[in-house]
DNA sequence: TTGTAGGCGTTATCAT
DNA sequence: ATGATAACGCCTACAA
């Protein structure tokens, strides 16, 4: 394996210019950047992240911590993609990645956590869902241990910043063209996980809307589960005009109830996942690309692991339609 | 943070005995093993897997290469899946991964990828989804420069193991189970890629039933793309008794355009995907577990890394039928 | 059975 | 601007 010494060599120069140069260090005469990237072609140098993560306390090495739940969805497309984005962008910027699931850490402390991830030198990571009720990512994250990134949950600190949509504006946005486009009166709303960032935000969007065009509102608890939508639909859409959903797997939940029970209502959804394209209506929807964001969220966290401070960054939405045939491509 | 060299204080002994321990060497005592281990509790010590990585030439550390391909379908039900399973078993097994995509090597030597590998301290790979024109990986395979266990590819030499279902075995069993359901005579049989492995064994497994049941076989290729396989029974459907199809995705697209036809046969399609409740109807298909079968890969690439041979092992499947309302809970 | 010491491939701190 | 050299935390002959 050609290691620096073996470039340092081959350039004639000493170790430490050789990394200078990889580094992109300022002190470094043109000629001899030259030289050693001459050197670094001809031998095919691929410098050792592993032993760079080892000596430098500034690894750049990243986790994305995922909350997969097998439990109330069947098809996790989302998660896909945010690993995807990730993974992707941190190839391209050279940083290096491990993907762990927060069933990992269940009955673990937030120092245990923090232990494992120095073990790997990890500096940084990105938190996909985080929930109001998860205590422990929380302290871990206002420690400020960890450069950190989330997703869609709005802490912010020293170390720490947050990306995501704006749930509350997009929320209102979907349910406004729905109920105009269908002149609706009465909404049945149905909200995501309790205590979830994105559940309070949506739901002051469909609130907002409500009072804007003096409508009536019931708002019961999916908590993401299409089953759960299910049967609230059953039980309350016969008497509403229209089902707003917190999830796209929810309004498929609710469409398919209101389907069998043989009623019409329009209904929509929140993420644009395309497994809406397959249930047979069309539903309007708020779409956001996962990969995008997630790809978003390495650029910051590089930017938070070069000493920037953490902020809070808005990506954009749109409003669609999923339609079958559109998404077989 | 606390180093081996701490425990090596606290405990009393030297730094190498304390690795010993760690690593379950033969030739420590009862005394000292308990010692240290004492030590390790109180000094809540995690072992710094990126320094054993370098130090060691045996590292452990574990690529995952998956084949994401958004382009033949849009939802990666299975690549999930297959990554969820590998990170829990190598976390409970205490193996560094990391999640790679073919992507990522487009335009890249086997030679390019074997230093990249390399620079992260990989020895072992798993690799989902080979396809006989992988020509790179395939070199990168039998070079044996890195144990390796390929998912539904059946190369085997000394250092690469392959697994998954028998796919011959299983095409011919869900395939005939539907036949005879029906008493159909003339198949429509849709492929999956054109030179994939599994592509192979399927197609042998069909004619397998054909010839033995004495009927008449129409083959067509259909790329896994769920829109061709839609072309394909557009054009060919009418005249069959059955579409039978080497995935799920293809089925699905199958049984859409026999809907949007409207004529009825029944299609059977292959893998078990949770999207098949989604659609509407009922349909038999081969089932296997995704994350089981990735777990098992990582177990068997730790006997690899551990000295094993490479084998060829075979995982269970069953026929089954996904309904919608399974499916949500 | 235990300890000593060299090395893994980098980075970073000094001198020069 | 460049070069020695000491870490980084662990593994592993080899010596005791």
């Amino acid at each position: 394996m050609v290691s620096i010494k073996d470039v340092a060599k081959h350039a004639g120069v000493a170790i430490s210019t050789v990394s200078k140069v990889l580094n992109h260090y300022p002190n470094v005469s043109e000629k001899t950047r030259i030289k050693v990237n001459r050197a670094v072609e001809e031998l095919n140098f691929v410098p050792n992240s592993v032993a760079a993560a080892l000596s430098s306390k500034q690894s750049g090495r990243v986790a994305l911590l995922v909350n997969l739940n097998m439990k109330t969805q069947a098809i996790d497309e989302i998660n896909m993609q945010y690993i995807q984005g990730a993974i992707n962008k941190a190839m391209e910027l050279n940083i290096d990645v491990i993907t762990l699931f927060f069933s990992m850490f269940q009955n673990k402390t937030a120092e245990e956590i923090t232990r494992y991830l120095r073990s790997q030198s990890i500096t940084g990571i990105i938190v996909y869902g985080l929930s109001k009720e998860n205590k422990i990512l929380q302290k871990l994250i206002e420690e400020e241990q960890f450069k950190c990134v989330l997703v869609d949950a709005p802490i912010v600190n020293g170390s720490t910043s947050s990306i995501g949509i704006d749930h509350r504006r997009a929320q209102y946005d979907v349910a406004r063209r729905t109920i105009i486009d269908n002149n609706c009166q009465r909404v049945l709303y149905i909200t995501g996980k309790k205590n979830g960032y994105v559940t309070e935000q949506r739901l002051l969007g469909i609130n907002d809307l409500v009072r804007e065009m003096g409508l009536t509102i019931l708002v019961r608890n999916g908590e993401f589960s299409e089953l759960q939508a299910r049967n609230i639909t059953m039980k309350y859409g016969k008497n509403k005009d229209i089902v707003v959903c917190a999830s796209d797997l929810m309004a498929i939940g609710a469409m398919k109830a209101l389907t069998e029970m043989d009623i019409f209502r329009p209904v929509c959804g929140f993420d644009g996942i395309i497994l809406m394209g397959y249930v047979g209506k069309q539903m309007n929807t708020v779409r956001q690309s996962f990969a995008e964001i997630s790809a978003k969220a390495v650029e910051e966290l590089q930017r938070l692991m070069g000493g920037g401070k953490g902020q809070n960054i808005l990506t954009p939405y749109t409003l669609e339609r999923m339609k079958y045939m559109d998404i077989i491509c």
